[in-house]
DNA sequence: CTGGAGTGAGAACAGTGTTCTCGAATAAGT
DNA sequence: ACTTATTCGAGAACACTGTTCTCACTCCAG
């Protein structure tokens, strides 16, 4: 659409660039993240930051952003390689991609799945690559309607069996309630283990940590009926 | 015994007055904990601190311990409540103590199951306190044995297998390698669940929080084999 | 060609963790 | 009981931090 008009051009470039070595900072500083030191890497004072992002928490807002974004992408490549009615292989393929970026980006990983810092709420953009992963999971479900595994019975109260009402009829699919269940169990496991593996509960308890892995959503998706 | 020497004793007041500001302080602006406020709050000059914790760090990781502590007699006390054949109503009391003392304390909780901050490597006062909610689980299900139901079949690799039997050889305690792996499966699902909730990611997806947890420590009771 | 917008530099302000020095108070040793 | 040593808090100082303002300079549009 007609010329991006050079200026907004090296704008966006640099806001990247800034993006980039504050991911960089992030990696080795945390959350504590400098923006002087940013500054200082981009050989530019740190008030120049502000013409680009109205404050480091916006600057952390954007980071938070791009990380749901690469880790959405990243599951949703995943699941496309595999054949559509390979179900397990999906299944799979998505959780080990989520793991695969996770502990290629502990930092960003620690981010947006880590504990929020209080008072700082999640914008709206984050809603939505943030339940990217989650749909990925219940569209394998969805996919296979007809072959899952009947599940074993494990009663539903009344008000969860309201919400799962609920989250089915906002997605409209004809998910049962149980099956939902069962999915968010499985997400729910998934960023569990990948908790403990990226921050470092599983030293010195388990080394054979893909192997434990596979092995938990294997689980999981025996837990969901996905056939074998 | 002996004399705690009246220094030693308002010493050890004034060190636990400076941690409760310092939680107070906690819950609202997260792990960005500032000494100065502490020090502010104390009437206190923000050197003076120096005098009990040689850093703030220091005082983050006496903090820390502290929050462990916290939860482990919790749950310790919650299983201890229950009799002790209830296998099942042991598991829930206890995944249920924790949950209670996590939503009472979000900020705590966050500092010790959140992402930790780069380069801080966690003190070994802490792994002993860290590991008594797993060890309360395994304990529930080594007081079950004989009673315990026999687990559908999901194969253990090699590796994964040689580290549970490391685990279970370091206890000496003699579970089955496929009976501790389901103990993990539950313990990370566990703390799934509740990083989950305590950090929000089950706003507007589910509102019945209480059922939705118990359900879930319900389907781990499962899973484990723990008799109905 | 000229006004206006976008950009970066620099100074300034309030806040931070940390170190050091210096009196005052308290405990210990003779 | 008197002196010596230790502990404590205050205060100043240093090197940082995020943020705001003002001031030049460059670029593009009218």
């Amino acid at each position: 659409m007609s010329a991006p008009s050079l200026r907004a051009r090296v704008r966006s470039e640099m806001s990247q660039e800034i993006k980039d070595v504050a991911r960089r900072h992030l990696a080795t500083d945390g959350a504590n993240l400098s923006l002087r030191a940013v500054a200082r890497d981009l050989d530019i004072v740190a008030s120049a930051l502000y013409r680009y992002f109205p404050s480091r928490d916006a600057l952390l807002t954007a980071l938070i952003i791009d990380a749901y974004d690469a880790l959405a992408t990243a599951a949703t490549e995943a699941d496309a390689a595999v054949p559509r009615d390979d179900l397990r292989g999906r299944w799979l393929a998505v959780c080990r991609a989520v793991r695969t970026w996770a502990l290629a980006h502990p930092a960003e990983y620690g981010l947006i799945y880590g504990a929020p810092v209080p008072g700082y709420a999640a914008p709206q953009d984050t809603v939505e690559p943030a339940s990217k992963v989650i749909l990925l999971l219940v569209d394998i479900v969805v996919d296979g309607l007809g072959r899952l595994q009947p599940l074993k019975a494990s009663p539903l109260t009344t008000p969860l069996r309201a919400d799962l009402r609920r989250l089915i009829e906002q997605r409209h699919s004809d998910l049962l309630e149980e099956r939902l269940d069962r999915v968010l169990v499985a997400w729910t496991h998934l960023f569990g283990v990948l908790n403990f593996e990226v921050f470092g509960r599983l030293d010195e308890m388990i080394e054979a940590r893909a192997e434990n892995f596979d092995h938990h959503m294997a689980l999981m998706a025996d837990l969901t009926g996905l056939p074998r």
